[in-house]
DNA sequence: TCAGTGAATGGACACGTGTCCATTACTTAA
DNA sequence: TTAAGTAATGGACACGTGTCCATTCACTGA
């Protein structure tokens, strides 16, 4: 029993004295607040946050639901995450949803179970837990999406500029020459409803480009559907000489189905991906990417939860650019079609 | 409001009767039951663990705190142990000590604001949070160490076979023919106390070979500091015939090294590592691996944590074999030396 | 002298839950 | 018929904190 009541006590002052030695030590005594002081050292005193919690109303812990702990991404975002709500005295309950919605409304079941106070979500696809985030906000809780926006959910939330990444991705492939681009996983409203997916065709048009049926393939972004989806296109009797990976993780799959396959990069094929991973600078060539500011979105995520959570005017979304790092990993086509 | 005392209004009962239809639905009579649950439905009613918690003295929160979330190694024992402690219904309160116990000790007082039931601990260099960790245990807090152990720590812990593992490396080394063999880091009780450091002067003379003082370095393990270090001792006039890299993120920091000096591996050099990385298989060549069970070490921390929360016997420390991953970075050195 | 002021401190209550004991009504056995 | 038992339910209190109001006392100014 080493609460309030233990160190007042120990001071021979009343409970309410002591706690105002904690927080309002200007309204006490000078020799009342060093006995309490000396009483709080004595005894180890550190106050249970989930009672003044309780009490308050006010919480201090945030919940931050992710897709995948293990995908370097989100590991970074959470890392910064971390740090940024601990400077400000939050705690943080870290949890994923694999991308997926089902997963994610019973781990918010969860979190909620916590009172948390604000939710900082990478939504998972699909809406089993759509209207369990309705109720969530209608109930207090902040909710800021990062990564991904649900389709009409109407939350603020932290992006990167997925649209204008592919744009400039594409346009960096075909100004290189390559005329046949695939890139991996086709949009679709219940699999991959991700605007990179969705941005690719009207990207290709931008430039003269169509993207070639046979290259598009519904699958769920892992490194092994990558894989089996690069060795399928490059099998095919007019391949692309370029894959366009739309995730860190997809684009290990990717090489390493052209090195399975036997093919050289960039000579038979290029490479350009999302995410700049640290392996991406080890394997040869090194692979060319765009890198996603994942601190500062992390910060720009907490800073609004921050303004949300102390009653500040509501912001407004944030859009983040993509950074093209150059490697090794894209040439120009070994031989132009026409 | 939407306590427990809004459901029983609702359904017109007192805040006991309630309750026991969450907890105990037998006691009740079905039409009250029926009742009861009806209100719950409709006012979406999930209890605050917070407040049962309080009342209770049981936390159902464990505490993580691990190196550095970034590494996969932790974000894999991360990524296990939410799951094994959600499916037993807790929560993980994840954070990360950067591998020093300064950091560790102001996390720890922010986990015991929360009141964790238990800590499983990577535990940070340095003696800082010494102290407090043992209020902590001494306050009930049921403590387990993983991956490395404070020295004179009373606490039972998770391991990998670091002596065991950093012996069969050496003697794969060895038995290849190699005879000047570099590892990442020197044994230091302040800036290197690991095991593996430890051990490898006495593994290598166990087959009969010495480290060369020349390739003895005091550094902390950063991807960096194994990349400055590489570029050292293989600049000596006698440099190594193969580098054991002490951990994941030092081998990609050789690795670079080895890449920017020009130097082939396996023929100029061999490269062996702890830690089996995904990259580790798409650099070319492949890295030879030492790889950590990471998922069944997180499940044998969460299996001791409950045991120890449900208040069974204290189980002793578990120990984890590695497994050796063969991939193409070891080869017999291209000239043998006497 | 007295009302007014401000500093210093204490006490009661509330937050939402779990635990323990009390109460009521109804059934069963002697 | 009565005592005992049981099923079903309700009420009071405690956990550790924050908030609000009350109390005491000394000091100031008219």
């Amino acid at each position: 029993m080493t609460s309030i009541k233990g160190v007042a006590q120990l001071a021979g002052v009343s409970a309410t004295t002591a706690k105002r030695a904690l927080k309002e030590p200007d309204k006490l005594h000078p020799e009342t607040l060093r006995r309490v002081r000396e009483a709080v050292a004595q005894l180890h005193y550190e106050p249970d946050l989930r009672a003044g919690a309780l009490r308050g109303g006010q919480s201090r812990t945030v919940g931050v639901m992710l897709g995948s702990i293990i995908e370097p991404f989100f590991a970074q975002l959470a890392r910064t995450l971390s740090q940024e709500l601990r400077r400000s005295g939050y705690n943080m309950l870290l949890t994923e949803n694999e991308y997926q919605s089902e997963q994610e409304l019973t781990e918010l079941r969860l979190l909620y179970g916590q009172r948390i106070g604000a939710l900082i979500l990478r939504p998972g696809y699909g809406d089993s837990s759509r209207d369990y985030l309705a109720r969530l906000r209608q109930r207090g809780v902040f909710i800021v999406q990062i990564d991904y926006c649900s389709p009409d959910a109407p939350y603020p939330s932290v992006m990167l500029d997925n649209s204008g990444a592919v744009r400039e991705g594409v346009r960096y492939l075909h100004a290189l020459g390559h005329r046949r681009i695939a890139a991996t996983g086709k949009f679709d409203a219940v699999l991959h409803p991700e605007s990179r997916s969705f941005t690719f065709p009207s990207a290709m048009a931008e430039v003269g480009l169509s993207v070639r049926p046979e290259y598009e393939r519904v699958i769920f972004l892992t490194e092994e559907n990558a894989y089996r989806y690069t060795l399928d296109v490059m099998r095919l009797p007019d391949p692309p000489t370029a894959i366009f990976a739309l995730t860190g993780a997809s684009a290990a799959g990717c090489f390493r189905a052209l090195q399975e396959l036997g093919l050289s990069v960039p000579h038979d094929v290029s490479l350009l991906t999302f995410d700049n991973y640290s392996w991406m600078g080890l394997v040869s060539p090194g692979i060319t990417a765009l890198e996603q500011p994942a601190e500062d979105m992390a910060r720009a995520a907490v800073q609004m939860t921050l303004e949300a959570l102390s009653g500040q005017a509501p912001v407004g979304s944030r859009v983040f650019p993509a950074r093209l790092v150059v490697r090794g990993s894209c040439a120009p086509p070994a031989q132009t079609d026409s």
